[in-house]
DNA sequence: TTGTAGGCGTTATCAT
DNA sequence: ATGATAACGCCTACAA
């Protein structure tokens, strides 16, 4: 590999001109320029990104923490941020924290010792204290789909009270009111808010939250199979079911289907995240759309300005959900 | 950030030494050795590891290029690969190629720009040649679901053709006869073998493959059910449909259902992948499974012993796919 | 076992 | 506009 020194040497010029010609911001005469560049293209000459990280102090990349790498919400998710990044010619590094506080920590930590300029986090075990602290540190944090009031500058996050609202309402809005609701573990901040949600919903229409009607998941398939299990098994009577994620309302449909349901006619149901599975389901998935490969490019572009000095760059740091009305859930029929 | 250095000055030792305690490789006197140890924990010292890398010639870090970071079939490959790699101190930069040749070759110049340690690719668009001549370079290249018979002990591939053999076999064995048959883009080697195996069953079983039943498509869910239209629309006789895939045999079902076909009774759909969202379909979808995950698990660690001489790891170049008899396929109803 | 010193390939600050 | 030269933080012969 041609070293800077090679190139400077056959060029005529010195080291440090070499380097001026590939960081375009100083002046350096057409001529001379010509002969760096020639000599770059006959040693095939591309510069060592490492030795550039040491002594600019800056790595170029962006470190980046989801929970699992598989999973289409997070694949997203990545999707938007590593297009957005790639095309300003940084780069991502992604680890995983399997929704784990030691894991988390730990791929956080990783992350910083490999000098990453910044880095965004899809964190959900780790402590709002703790991300606090993190901040103060040098490298930049950027949060997703969480919101912290302290660091609200860095935080990319959806409104999923907003999202729990717009589900439930759809289900009101058919006529339904003996509705279930499969929730997600309520250390989950996003769990937390859309089941506000719902109830918030529920309070406008001027019905209670039923508690026999209300099982927590885990955001599994699983957790929606047992819930429907349990609502099933208690006899309880409701007609419409509404999940705090695509995964859960997956895992239920399936269980209704081989317990003799026909949907949406015996139950409907409602999901949230809008992930691509969703549109494969049968009957097609009525959810909310979660925004997540757009907020990866905002969060993504947030970095690019805060950190790269992309001055022009419009930042929104808060995105709404909307209704995906489709086929697994319809009016009430009395 | 502290530095080796001022970790040395507070531990009364020499530079040197504080890096021999790091890299375990020497031997250092325990007294010493706890000097150090005290200094670093009280000064928060965390290695700088662009330094390290500089120094050494090692990034630790492996370059991954797959053709999108949203789909399962790559995500579950990233997770194999990450989490192997991850728990030997390797971090992964992962970047994308859409299955463009200028892309690809972009992003694996890219990844060799930032020194990786080695590359880990599944490239589609790219020519064998590419390849070969790439691997001639420094950074270790290794390939995955692709075989280049130059490269052979650098790739962890799939046997496509048994894949395909096994799909339409199962066919045949639930008493079909009129099977039409949805392929992939043939430049892709995947696809191509894995017509290869439908042509050997079809042969095996004294059945000639019929061309009118025969339809490419792009390895989407639009290919599968605009090719399922194709044949409908050409009022061909069939009772059987195989795809190359997962995504195209979800665009049939869909489709199928959407014109009234009753499944899998009046059609029985075969897919490729077993993807996660095939066990989502409905009805389940039978398919071929593709152990991406495992592969992926492979991938890192035959990095892990050709660069980073983990000696004792067991290396198996070659998977081999099962079939994974769901609902969506059954015996001819006569 | 420990210390000294040169080198890894750049960038950046001085001069000139 | 260009050229020396000192960082950047660490590794690693080579010496002691």
């Amino acid at each position: 590999m041609a070293t800077i020194y090679q190139v400077s040497e056959l060029a005529g010029v010195s080291l440090a001109t070499v380097s001026r010609v590939m960081n375009k911001n100083t002046r350096v005469s057409d001529k001379t320029k010509q002969k760096v560049l020639d000599a770059m293209e006959q040693l095939g000459y591309k510069p060592n990104s490492i030795a550039q990280s040491l002594a600019s102090n800056c790595t170029n990349s962006v470190g980046i923490l989801v929970s699992e790498l598989h999973g289409p919400f997070f694949a997203q998710m990545m999707a938007g941020i590593e297009s957005e990044l790639r095309a300003a010619g940084k780069h991502v590094i992604i680890t995983t924290g399997h929704s784990e506080e030691d894991k988390e920590q730990e791929g956080i930590e990783f992350l910083i010792s490999r000098r990453c300029d910044a880095i965004i986090l899809h964190v959900e075990a780790v402590s709002d204290d703790y991300l606090i602290k993190l901040s103060k540190g040098s490298t930049p944090v950027y949060l997703m789909s969480r919101y912290v009031e302290q660091l609200k500058d860095n935080c990319i996050s959806l409104d999923n009270q907003l999202g729990g609202y717009l589900a439930t309402k759809s289900i009101l809005n058919q006529g339904h009111t003996q509705i279930a609701y499969i929730a997600g573990p309520q250390f989950k901040a996003d769990a937390f808010n859309r089941l506000e949600g719902h109830k918030q919903a529920l309070v406008e229409a001027g019905i209670k939250l039923d508690p026999t009607l209300f099982y927590i998941g885990d955001f599994n398939e699983t957790g929606g199979s047992k819930g429907l299990k349990h609502f099933i098994d208690e006899k309880l009577s409701f007609t419409a079911l509404v999940c705090a994620n695509d995964e859960m309302a997956s895992g239920a449909m399936k269980y209704a289907r081989e317990h003799g349901y026909n949907l949406p006619n015996d139950l409907s149901i409602v999901g949230f995240d809008n992930v691509i599975f969703a549109n494969y389901l049968y009957p097609t998935l009525t959810t909310i759309d979660n925004p997540v490969g757009k907020m990866g490019e905002m969060a993504a572009k947030l970095v690019l300005k805060d950190v790269y000095q992309n001055k022009n760059l419009v930042i929104n740091r808060f995105f709404e959900p909307t209704l995906m009305q489709r086929d697994s859930s319809a009016p009430l029929i009395k």
